[in-house]
RNA sequence: GCGAGAGUGGCGGAACUGGUAGACGCACUAGACUUAGGAUCUAGCCCGCUCAUCGCGGUUGGGGGUUCGAGUCCCCCCUCUCGCACCA
């Protein structure tokens, strides 16, 4: 062993090991338990950067220590492969998209192999394999049959000039990215997958995930946003029909004085028609309609359309506007409006001079009165002017005015989501076919399950402009109808990248299945995912997305139950999102030109160094702020380990053999001796429980390493060339050195297998987690803090299992209490047993 | 605006159930070893008073409260970060 550690020769040898010996597979089912775990997977842009190595180096720590712990551990890695930079590759430099990704895919994983992340690599995937997204198309195919996916029109960003459709993230201040030309809003048929029919079960999901933060559980929640109320209908006045509103404020219905309506909503049209104010309402609903989302959102224009409703509850005149705040994809496009209590309708009916009304008094202060409000109350209180309903606290009103208006036949309960349907079609070649076929006589005809896959084709010329490629290319999009045999077209939309990622977790159970999508044996078997790590910036589509397809794919019977496992409600049952790794205050980017990149790290400090970092610098939720003498502090670490074990190693070796041998150790050890082995077993195995606790319970894992440096600091002067005398302290050595390096494995696996090689251990990946040694914990003497008035004055020491009397017998007697207590009255004394003393004075 | 999270030394961060605030690391200072070192080792290192050890006082964004005892619990306020942003 050489005195000097030189991470690259360590790291290579080891990682020729690991790759020889398949020694991170998963084994499936030999009686352990098993343990699932999974990183987000990366989309292969091109190298690795920081984040991607924070993320993997957490999981490769939970992945290894569950090893060492005995679990049966599932640790697969694949790609994400699909997706626009690919196709801006080949539109800005000529290459071609799969060529491009190949390639990519190609040096990350060495990359990855090069950080040492014990990956089952046989379970590799890429999603831009037929051989996975077949499957994906089967799913949809089977959705289309349940009614789970449909087609309607919807709008998209669309580019004139380069005539194509633009992602939301295309879309900069209004304009194309590429050309700078106005985007506009264009309607296209597009494919849906109504996740909405699962927005009750995602909902009340959430509660059950006990091992998410709580953080992406609020997220989702509001994003799927259920609110209870009822649906109103307000008759038209002077005609046929009526205006149905959705409120969560039913009991203030009647303080309605006017109706809002969306100025996409079906009804402006007809009711203006033919009124004075035709020309205004087509003028403000085409001057609304050509706003951007976020200009609409900045004002609250409205224009009366030129008719009435009624109250339905009042019989009152109310007069209904257009208004640009009401959104036509929420409720019924159409909400009654209580300018008294709600803050919207104050405003825009102060704006327009419209009747106010109060009818919720606040229980304890002083009556509203509507001529000086300054803004709209919103609290509890009880009704007045409400007729019949006069006096009720309003939580009460909210069901009896719904079930008078059920009664009435005008209104019912109801429950909206926020929640849309996932729109999945993109105009976009570098992605999976959506397998439907238009046919001029049978319409929309699904491709047969036994035509899967539809396999993208390659030989396309990727412009940029003009369209999809895909329809252009006559041999894709000629086909015949799998119904009539006729001529027909096949769809050149391709899959959203997201549905690829909402299942890839399902297909590691059995990546090479190729006559089903899931071995059902397989997958019921390691599923759910037992610990998922990745960025908190997935909290609400791919988590979302990724529930909801565990739950489809049950009811679809891809999952379910089978001879080892139960139904798969919830795919990921502890969930860990990392921060962001920043360097100068700002997340690490190429386009702020802060990163920092792993080659260089493993050129210059090797791989542990940079695992360690990672590790060390901030709890794992916590953004990772970069720091270049942090990681010459983790660099010093392990030089600094190396070379303890280095000058040791002989006699540590020894040492443990004679352990291991079981040989009679006590003979030679003397009182001092003795003393300090007992010390530094005490040491070795309290830092075995506090890294054991905050891995494994509390997934701190920088706590852990620095227990572990303690650990070192313990004992670093104690081991020299030259064996301690004493044999119990020789054997508390070899003790104390060993547990550092197994404890340390899962973190630093490379100078971890070279250290442990060199003190005489055998194979490392196959060493159990350290045990605790309860009896080695006990303390000999306990420190007692003696609190004056809550000042700490004096500190001694007692055995642990003092009565609590003498122990405030012996703090009294301190000579440094007795000053502060002298001549004062003693009020209170207080024993906390093995921890403190307190007196009051 | 709503929701979530966070404010602790010069810095990253510890302190888990209320019980010694500042673990561990970085930076810094002094010394040792050295031709030299940005290597290594030893010691110091929250602030103030004190020549200094001892000791005393202060300190977890600010203010108040509960308690023998509060970074931790409760109330009010301030600042920052993230998410959703007209959701009726």
């Amino acid at each position: 062993m050489d005195t000097r550690y030189d991470p690259q020769a360590v790291e290579s040898r080891w990682q020729g090991r690991w790759a020889e010996r398949h020694a991170h597979e998963a084994t499936d089912g030999t009686g352990r338990a098993k343990f699932y775990c999974l990183e987000m997977f990366p989309y292969p842009s091109g190298r690795i950067h920081m984040g991607h190595v924070r993320n993997y180096t957490i999981g490769d720590v939970v992945a290894r220590q569950r090893r060492m712990r005995g679990y049966d551990v599932l640790h697969p890695i694949g790609w994400d492969a699909f997706g626009l930079p690919a196709e801006n590759a080949a539109i800005e430099r000529g290459i071609h998209p799969a060529v491009w990704t190949r390639d990519n895919i190609e040096y990350m994983r060495g990359q990855l192999q090069r950080m040492g992340f014990s990956y089952d690599w046989r379970r590799e995937i890429a999603t831009c394999d037929p051989e996975y997204y077949r499957w994906e198309q089967e799913f949809f195919l089977a959705m289309l049959e349940r009614g789970l996916a449909y087609r309607r029109k919807s709008l998209v960003n669309w580019c004139a000039r380069c005539q194509t459709v633009l992602a939301n993230e295309q879309v900069e201040d209004g304009r194309c990215w590429r050309c700078e030309s106005v985007v506009e809003e264009r309607e296209l048929e597009q494919w849906f997958l109504r996740i909405t029919a699962y927005a009750e079960e995602l909902l009340t999901g959430c509660d059950a995930l006990v091992g998410w933060p709580e953080k992406v559980l609020t997220m989702q929640r509001n994003w799927i946003g259920k609110s209870i109320g009822a649906e109103l209908t307000f008759p038209l006045a002077d005609r046929e029909g009526g205006i149905t509103v959705f409120t969560t404020r039913p009991d203030t219905v009647f303080g309605a004085t006017f109706v809002s309506i969306a100025v996409e909503h079906p009804l402006v049209a007809a009711l203006s028609a033919g009124t004075d104010e035709e020309r205004a309402v087509a003028e403000f609903v085409q001057h609304v309609r050509a706003q951007s989302t976020a200009e609409r959102a900045v004002g609250k224009d409205g224009v009366f359309v030129g008719a009435y409703c009624r109250n339905p509850f009042t019989g009152a005149r109310l007069s209904i506007y257009a208004a640009s705040f009401v959104l036509m994809g929420y409720g019924s496009g159409a909400v009654m409006a209580v300018p008294c209590h709600d803050q919207r309708d104050f405003e825009f009916a102060r704006a327009h001079e419209l009747p106010m009304r109060v009818v919720v008094q606040p229980d304890d202060a002083p009556p509203l009165d509507p001529a000086r409000m300054e803004e709209a109350y919103v609290g509890p209180g009880r009704l007045v002017g409400s007729g019949a309903f006069d006096g009720l606290p309003n939580e009460e009103a909210k069901l009896r005015i719904t079930d008078a208006a059920t009664a009435g036949g005008f209104g019912s309960r109801a429950t909206q989501y926020r929640l849309r349907d996932w729109g999945i079609s993109r105009q976009r070649y570098w992605g999976a076919p959506i397998p439907v076929v238009y046919c001029d006589t049978c319409g929309v005809v699904p491709v047969r399950r036994s035509d899967l896959p539809v396999v993208l084709p390659t030989d396309v010329e990727l412009s940029g402009t003009g369209g999809s490629p895909l329809a252009k290319l006559e041999s894709f999009v000629r086909t015949s109808c799998p119904q009539c045999g006729g001529p027909a077209r096949r769809e050149t939309d391709t899959f959203d990248t997201f549905v690829e990622s909402s299942w890839y977790f399902l297909r590691y159970t059995s990546p090479h299945e190729d006559t089903r999508a899931f071995d059902r044996d397989a997958l019921a078997y390691w599923l759910p995912v037992d610990q998922y790590i990745g960025g908190v910036e997935h909290a609400v589509l791919h988590l979302l997305y990724a529930r909801f397809f565990t739950k489809v794919l049950r009811d679809l019977e891809y999952t379910g139950p089978s001879s080892v496992g139960a139904t798969l409600d919830e795919p990921f049952v502890n969930l860990l999102t990392q921060g962001m790794v920043i360097k100068d205050g700002a997340k690490m980017s190429k386009s702020k030109g802060n990163t920092v990149e792993p080659d260089y790290l493993v050129q210059r400090y090797g791989a542990d160094t940079a695992r360690l970092f990672c590790i060390f610098a901030a709890p794992p939720e916590r953004d990772l702020d970069w720091s270049d003498q942090g990681i010459e502090g983790a660099s010093r670490f392990l030089h600094r380990l190396w070379r303890i074990v280095a000058r040791g190693r002989e006699w540590l070796a020894a040492a443990r053999a004679e352990t291991a041998a079981g040989a009679a150790r006590p003979a030679a050890s003397d009182g001092a001796g003795a003393e300090q082995a007992r010390a530094l077993r005490r040491l070795t195995h309290r830092t075995i429980t506090r890294v054991t606790e905050d891995v494994e319970r509390r997934q701190h894992f920088n706590t852990a390493i620095a227990a572990v440096m303690e650990l070192v600091n313990g004992y670093a002067e104690l081991v020299d060339e030259v064996p301690p005398r004493d044999t119990a302290l020789r054997a508390a050595l070899a003790e104390a050195v060993g547990t550092t390096v197994v404890l340390l494995a899962p973190f630093v696996p490379h100078i971890a297998s070279e250290l442990w090689e060199a003190i005489g251990g055998d194979d490392l990946d196959a060493q159990p987690w350290p045990a605790v040694d309860e009896s080695a914990l006990a303390e000999d003497v306990v420190e007692m803090v003696v609190q004056v008035n809550g000042k700490v004055r004096a500190r001694f020491s007692v055995a642990p299992d003092t009565a609590d009397e003498a122990v405030l017998a012996q703090a009294l007697a301190h000579e440094r209490v007795r000053a502060h207590v002298e001549g004062k009255a003693i009020r209170k004394t207080l024993v906390v047993p093995g921890r403190l003393v307190s007196i009051v004075v």
